[in-house]
DNA sequence: CTGAAAGCGCTTACAG
DNA sequence: CTGAAAGCGCTTACAG
C-alpha cells in the first residue's frame, strides 16, 4: 500500500449534490430549537444531558424532536465533541460459530450503552484486518477489540500511533501493554492430548486447518504432550491453511488414515473438522471410538447432539466477547485495571466419541 | 419510546476533555499540507481524487500522510460533504449461517468500493431493529439493506423520513416501493410437501421455530400444499417461537411423535431443527427414512455430510447478499432498475433422508 | 492544476 | 437553568 491511490478510496458514484436539492435539507438542531422556541443550546442539552434542562422546556424539545423526525448527525457531533460512541471490532469469520458468539457476547456487554459496533470480518487475512482498521479507524474510534495477539506491522504502527485502548481476544497476552482475554490455547491443545492418553490411545493423529495463530498454539500443544509421552509422530499430523469445513474434515480424515492406518484416535483442532471426520468414517464403516477415537474443539452445539457425541473442548467464547468488552469499558473510562490480561480457561468434554 | 432521555443516549464515561490533552492533537489534513509545502486544498485533493493534482504535488502529499500516519477523520468529511461511505445491515441473527453467508455476499459486493458496513445484529427483534436503525441512521448511511419485509412502524416512518435507498433480503417484495432480492419462501416449503408426496409419504408433520416472517410463509406454503393433497393435519403440526437449535429439533420432535406418532414424515422449517430431529430418531431408534422420512431448510454444510445426508431445500443465500447489495449500489447511483424486485429461486436437494 | 473563503451541524467552554 | 460565540476537520463551489 505505498500509493495514496488506495489508501482512502472515494470511488462513489457521483452523489447527489447539495445545490442540486437546497430544498430538502435535512431538518437539524437548529430546525427542533426553533419549533420548540428555545435556543440551539437549549435543544442540545435536552438531548445530550437533560437533566440540565427545565422540564419544561425539555418536554418541548422532546415535541419538536418527535414532530420533525429529528435524527442527530452522528458526524457533526463526533467532530465537535472529539469522540465517538463507536467501537471496533474485528473477528477473523463469520462463518466460524465462536465468534458470532463472541459478537454476541460483545454487543450484550455494550448494546445498552449505545454504543455504535463496528464489526469487521477479516477472514483470517492480516491484509483485510488492516484495510478493515484502517477504515474504521477513520470513524476514531472509543475502543477497539481484536481478535489474537499478532497482528502485521502496519495495524501495529496504526494501533500505536492511535493511542486507542485496544483489547485482544481468545488469547492471552504475555505482553503487558495489550490487554487481552483469553484463554490458553496451548494448555488446551495439550488437555486433549491428556485426556486420550489417559484413554490408553497411543498412535494419536492430528487434523488442522486454517493455521491460524490459535490453531497453531494448539498444535504446539498437541505436540508437546506427546513427545512429553514419548508418542509424537508428525507422520500422524495433517495440517491444511484452508478454511476448516466439515467438507474438509472428512477430506483430511481420509489423507490420515493413507498415511497413518494405524491410527487409534483422531484430535481434530476444531469441531467442524470432527463432524466431517466423523460421518466420513461411519460411511467407511469405521466404528468410533471402538476402531478409531475422534475429538473436536470448540464444543459447537452439535457437538452434543451428533451420534456418536463428540469428545471436545469448550472455550467460553461468548464470555470472552463479554469479559472483553468489559475491560475495554474500563480501560474506556481511564481506569488502570490490576489485570490486563483475563484467563477465562476451558473445559474437557468427555462424549461418546473417545 | 415516548422519552427523549433513551432517544439518543449520551451514557459514555467522562471522556479525555480536548483541554486536558491540548497537546495531543491529532495530525490533521492542515498538519498533512504543512508538512508537504501545500495548500489545505491541495492536500484534500491528492487523498479524494489525485488526478486533479499534479504529480509531483501527490506524491508530496503522499509521502506526508506516511511521515504523519495521518488517518483521515471521517466525521469531518461526511459534514463536509453531507454523505457518507457507509451501508447499515441489519440481520436477524448471526448464529444463524444463512445470515452470515448473506453477509460475506454483501461484504464481497460492497467491500472493494470502500464502503464501511455498518453491520447489525436484531435477534429477530423489532424493537432490536428499531433501536439499531435509530443508531445507524444518525452515521447517514447511503444505503440501507434490511432483511425480511414487515418492519414495524417506528422503522417504516425511519426509513421514509431518511429517504435512503432500502433492499429487502430474502424475501419478495409485491410492495414495487420496497426492492428486494430473495425467494419465495411460501413457494418453497410448499416444494418440499410436493417432494415429500411424490415420494409417497401422507402424514407429513412440520417442525417449525423462531416464527418470523419468512417461517410463518414457509408454515403457508407447507399447509397449502398438503391440503391441496387433502392431507393436511393441524395435529401433526409443532411450532414453537424459541430461537431454532438442534437441541430444539430434538425436542421438537419428541413432542411430535407424542401428538402424532403415526407420521411418516417430517418436514422441518430449518437444517438446525432437522439435525436434532434425526440424532434423536437415531438415540430412540427410529431409522430414517425407512421408519421416518426426515427433511430441512437451508441446506447448510453438514447437511450434505451427516448421515443419513438430508434432503433440503438449498437457498441462495450468498447470492442474496451479493445481488442485494448490487441493487442498492444501483439504486444509491440514482439509477432506475426495470426490477426492483429479483427472484433468486431455490432449489430441492434430495438425499437420504426422506 | 491550485487556492482563499464559507460552511457542514453539532458541542465546548465561558458568561450570565 | 439558559445563551452567543467559536471551532471541530474537512469539502464545496467559485476564482484564477
Amino acid at each position: 500500500m505505498s500509493d495514496t491511490d488506495s489508501l482512502f478510496p472515494e470511488t462513489l458514484p457521483p452523489a447527489r449534490r447539495r445545490s442540486r436539492r437546497p430544498a430538502a435539507q435535512r431538518t437539524t438542531l437548529a430546525d427542533v430549537a426553533h419549533r420548540a422556541g428555545v435556543s440551539l443550546m437549549t435543544a442540545s442539552r435536552a438531548l445530550s444531558d437533560p437533566r440540565q434542562v427545565s422540564e419544561k422546556l425539555r418536554v418541548k424539545v422532546e415535541q419538536a424532536v418527535a414532530e420533525l423526525a429529528y435524527v442527530p448527525n452522528r458526524a457533526a457531533r463526533a467532530l465537535a465533541s472529539a469522540r465517538s460512541h463507536a467501537i471496533a471490532v474485528l473477528v477473523p469469520s463469520f462463518s466460524n460459530a465462536v465468534f458470532t458468539d463472541v459478537l454476541a457476547g460483545i454487543q450484550d456487554a455494550l448494546g445498552p450503552d449505545g454504543y455504535q459496533l463496528l464489526i469487521g470480518n477479516t477472514r483470517y487475512s492480516s491484509e483485510e484486518e488492516e484495510t478493515l482498521l484502517r477504515l474504521h479507524l477513520q470513524s476514531h474510534p472509543a475502543g477497539i477489540l481484536l481478535t489474537g495477539l499478532t497482528q502485521n506491522d502496519a495495524v501495529n504502527k496504526m494501533l500505536e500511533v492511535a493511542g486507542i485502548p485496544v483489547v485482544s481476544m481468545m488469547d492471552l497476552s504475555d505482553d503487558p501493554r495489550r490487554a487481552s482475554v483469553g484463554l490458553s490455547q496451548y494448555d488446551a491443545g495439550a488437555a486433549m492430548v491428556r485426556h486420550l492418553l489417559s484413554r490408553g490411545y497411543r498412535r494419536i493423529g492430528y487434523l488442522a486447518a486454517q493455521l491460524d495463530e490459535r490453531t497453531i498454539k494448539r498444535t504446539e500443544g498437541f505436540r508437546a504432550a506427546l513427545r512429553e509421552a514419548g508418542l509424537y509422530d508428525p507422520r500422524r499430523e495433517v495440517m491444511v491453511p484452508d478454511p476448516s469445513t466439515v467438507a474438509l474434515g472428512a477430506e483430511l480424515i481420509g489423507r490420515l488414515l493413507a498415511n497413518a492406518p494405524d491410527c487409534d484416535a483422531v484430535f481434530c483442532c476444531n469441531d467442524d473438522l470432527a463432524y466431517g471426520a466423523i460421518y466420513q468414517c461411519q460411511r467407511r464403516g469405521i466404528a468410533i471410538p471402538r476402531d478409531l477415537a475422534i475429538s473436536g474443539f470448540n464444543d459447537l452445539p452439535t457437538s452434543a447432539w451428533m451420534n456418536p457425541s463428540l469428545t471436545t473442548i469448550a472455550t467460553p467464547r461468548y464470555r470472552v466477547g463479554y469479559e472483553a468488552a468489559q475491560l475495554l469499558k474500563r480501560l474506556m473510562a481511564g481506569e488502570e485495571p490490576q489485570t490486563r490480561n483475563i484467563d477465562l480457561g476451558f473445559s474437557l468434554i468427555v462424549r461418546e466419541s473417545t
